[in-house]
DNA sequence: ATGGTCGATCGTCGA
């Protein structure tokens, strides 16, 4: 089962990417964030015809996230518990295939720290725990694919002293993500790409649109695929598809996958 | 250096 993840900055500016990457890579389960449109505005069909199932919490312009997959979707959960004043469509999960839970995840970018938004990214992390608390007591693998906003380590950060205390890797952000790890998550890259065997350039997903960043591979990794001990335990295969930031008209991240067992 | 480049939407916000 190949699970992908990609935060395609507006799904219509980006269907042609879209399809033909699908079209190149053939997953079964597709994780999108930062669809940017409402769920009626959402290009179906085209992926439908495809073979796959879609699934879909919108929001006008900003957010958005989708489950595309080609195997069975049951038990779809459209957002995060613990606040009920929370609108933003950033959180949806699905069980596919009969046997994994998968969810599609797009933190809070967090403005700027001390923002507003940033205390509610911080918040966002304390709700992701409670809730993952709970769906790790479940039968089922799990698989949290997303844009986490977050470089977990100075290994995932081209310039990690310019970036010293700057939005997505302050201490606070990053204990965030890894309260995540410390109820039984596993990254999934970091699994087959350690921090200190890997060639850590070649792991960022993000690179800013501004001053050519992916030229100068000014990248930062910041989508990540979280896998459940059940999970990691079938983990054969993990990449990032950088070749996807390279095209023409591309979103500023390129997608995450892992292929597990079975 | 407080810029720069995108997308949604159409002046400006969010990233």
């Amino acid at each position: 089962m190949k699970i992908a993840s990609w935060n395609i900055n507006s799904v219509r500016a980006r269907l042609d990417n879209l399809i033909a990457w699908m079209q190149e890579t053939d997953p079964d389960v597709v994780l999108l964030q930062e669809t940017k449109c409402l769920a009626e505005q959402f290009p179906r069909e085209p992926l439908e015809n495809l073979g796959y199932t879609v699934v879909v919490k919108g929001q006008k312009s900003y957010n958005g996230v989708a489950i595309l997959s080609k195997l069975t979707v049951e038990d779809v959960r459209t957002s995060l518990p613990g606040d009920e004043n929370d609108v933003e469509a950033r959180y949806l999960e699905a069980v596919v295939g009969g046997n994994t839970r998968v969810a599609s995840l797009y933190v809070p970018n967090g403005q700027e720290v001390g923002a507003e938004k940033y205390f509610y990214k911080l918040r966002f992390f304390e709700r992701l725990s409670a809730h993952f608390k709970d769906v790790l007591s479940y039968k089922e693998s799990f698989v949290v694919g997303g844009d986490y906003n977050v470089a977990p380590t100075d290994y995932d950060v081209y310039d990690p002293i310019l970036f010293k205390n700057r939005l997505s890797v302050t201490p606070q952000e990053r204990a965030g993500f890894h309260s995540l790890l410390n109820l039984g998550f596993q990254d999934a890259i970091r699994v087959l790409y350690p921090e200190d065997k890997a060639d850590n350039t070649a792991l960022y997903t993000w690179w800013d649109y501004r001053q050519a960043g992916f030229s100068k591979n000014h990248g930062l990794r910041i989508d990540h695929l979280l896998l459940s001990p059940q999970a990691g335990g079938r983990l054969f295969e993990a990449g990032i598809d950088r070749f996807v930031r390279a095209q023409v008209k591309p979103s500023d991240h390129a997608p995450v996958w892992c292929v597990l067992k079975q």
